[in-house]
DNA sequence: AATATGTTTGTAATCGATTACATCGGTGAT
DNA sequence: ATCACCGATGTAATCGATTACAAACATATT
């Protein structure tokens, strides 16, 4: 039950000031070898660990980053949050994980977590943050210690890093396309989200680009969750003109649509192509496996923090903001095919 | 530019000292009605927020609690945290993420977070941690402010959540003996994992409870991941005498070796029938809809973190350990069936 | 009236590091 | 010999809250 070794203890030991300690722990140049040396002796006998909370009081900075999810429960962000660990880690960053609904439900504003030492930088997954949370952002003196990711702040030039929304659903449309459909459907993602809005203008402009008619009865409302998928299958069982393909803006909703066709057997891809967004883990072992557009999730979280911490460390450059914009491929596989009766 | 507001400055907008401003805000009910509203409009007048970095130092706590999960990329662990957070967050907590190799990648020891003022609380769901980590754990003054949940340690008697595994394979292993197969196959987890362990054993156990021979070459090695999954398929494929059904460790297994029979026009469930163990929000909407053993995700994450804090309130009980075993259901859907023979 | 008791508040120590400033010895220039 | 300068180290202030202890006052008890 020993109590824990301060840095006086340490001190002591190695017959130094505890100035000397820190000096020797944390800029190890200004001190001399002998010194150095006996310090790190003395740490290593003691087993001495600087005390966290201390520093972070004295030094106004916490080491820690605030990830703020719209939904934590979405398995889309798990492989996001892998790629932002592996780049906080090594640089001795901690991650703090916080959903939006649940901080204002707390009563707590997101700002509250650099003014109060808990996070000295932010990755943020939410475009639609409250108009007031987003002004707090725009005008919090921690202004560039924040990166939006995924998603971003429509009327602020926040860095971020997104993936090509506009180019991966116009490349997916022309797929379709390609293969001689004219009868493409879209199942959007939630209403106000920017990738729902940049997902769906980008269908509706490479439709028009390539005379297709753009039928406004073809455009269903989805979430990207599954159930929207089984949802927006029913409604187009349901048609009396049915479209031969359908792009969907999330892999989860092309596999919810799919399964459901299947159920009334309308088969994939002979019946309907369908194409989806992300390429989750599991769209290739989908039954069909799913054609859709890779989005480099591990890179995209990578890539967050990367920025995130270089603008933090050069905090003088309040830079031209950085938005980068990840390459999403298109991965082919058995979920599209030409339509029926180009075959025939 | 206003920089940010202390307690003193409050104390002087009311007109009382900064102990007062303390009491008033930390514990109301010993200073009086009228001071205590006088606080109340100064703090908000001032836009006061307390300074958690010096509220730590002080009060020796960071209410920060640790969550180290084995691989933070498994979707499966979403759902998981998200009930975590819907507990930790009215609870004034918040939540630290953190994979076991990172730390031991950046020579940081888990009991840090402890001594370092960091997290005062962990859920542990890596039951697989070093000989000595585990000792660490074990031999901590904070003994009893640690959880285990999905997986646990297996000589030590940390409080744990866990589902029924035992209960579950042999309720999926039974449904496929009550359908009539006989020939059934195992997909295991990862070597040395616990709840690969009690799966597996569980399988063999209600194998020769009733009275059907276990063939050591139907019980293939896995992962829990999907890949793993496809290569048990191929390796099923090429045996000259197949199993009718397999009790797979886990639905990724599930989905993948569905995926990959289905390729070599292995019909499931006809040909094959197939269990997962889970329950992915997938396995539902996949072709064809799993049958499964439901975990409740987000109820074993709130359990523990239940457990957790109840334990962290009333420290003086170091109490006899709790382990809650979480129910788990059979969720029969379309991948399973009895075996062609018994059709005829 | 004197004393005990309880309530409310203030003063100042405290948590454990970091760091501004002071000090000291040594080196080289004048 | 004197001075300037530099590198290495120590002393003590500091970060911003919480809280032990003391003080002041009110109320109840004898």
């Amino acid at each position: 039950m020993k109590k824990s070794v301060k840095i006086q203890d340490v001190a002591k030991v190695a017959g130094v000031s505890t100035a000397t300690i820190s000096r020797a722990l944390s800029n190890p140049s200004v001190v001399s070898k002998a010194t150095r040396e006996a310090v790190l002796e003395a740490v290593k006998v003691t087993g001495y660990r600087v005390n966290r909370a201390a520093r972070n009081l004295r030094t106004q900075k916490s080491n820690a980053i605030l990830v703020l999810l719209p939904d934590i429960g979405n398995p889309f962000f798990s492989q996001i949050l892998q790629g932002i660990q592996t780049v906080l880690s090594p640089n001795g960053f901690s991650m703090l994980i916080a959903e939006t609904a649940q901080i204002s439900a707390a009563g707590e504003h997101l700002i509250d977590y650099f003014n109060d030492g808990r996070a000295d930088g932010m990755i943020v997954f939410d475009g639609g943050l409250d108009r007031d949370v987003a002004r707090d952002l725009i005008e919090a003196p921690q202004r560039n210690q924040i990166v939006f990711a995924c998603e971003w702040l429509d009327n602020a030039d926040f860095p971020s890093v997104r993936s090509a929304n506009r180019r991966g659903a116009v490349e997916a449309v022309m797929h379709l396309i390609g293969l001689g459909h004219t009868r493409i459907a879209h199942i959007t993602g939630p209403k106000g989200n920017v990738l729902t809005d940049a997902r769906h203008e980008s269908f509706v402009k490479t439709l028009e680009e390539n005379n297709i008619p753009v039928r406004n009865e073809w455009v269903l409302d989805g979430d990207f969750h599954l159930n929207s998928g089984r949802v927006a299958a029913r409604k187009i069982m349901e048609m009396d003109e049915r479209p031969t393909a359908v792009f969907c803006a999330s892999d989860q909703i092309a596999c919810a649509l799919i399964a459901e066709f299947s159920k009334c057997s309308i088969k994939v891809p002979e019946d309907m192509a369908v194409i989806g967004f992300d390429d989750i883990e599991l769209a290739e072992h989908f039954v069909p496996s799913l054609t859709t557009m890779r989005q480099d999730r591990l890179g995209l979280g990578r890539q967050a923090a990367q920025i995130l911490l270089s603008r933090m460390m050069n905090d003088s450059v309040i830079s031209d903001s950085d938005v980068i914009v990840m390459d999403v491929d298109l991965v082919v596989r058995e979920s599209t095919a030409p339509p029926k009766n180009l075959l025939s």
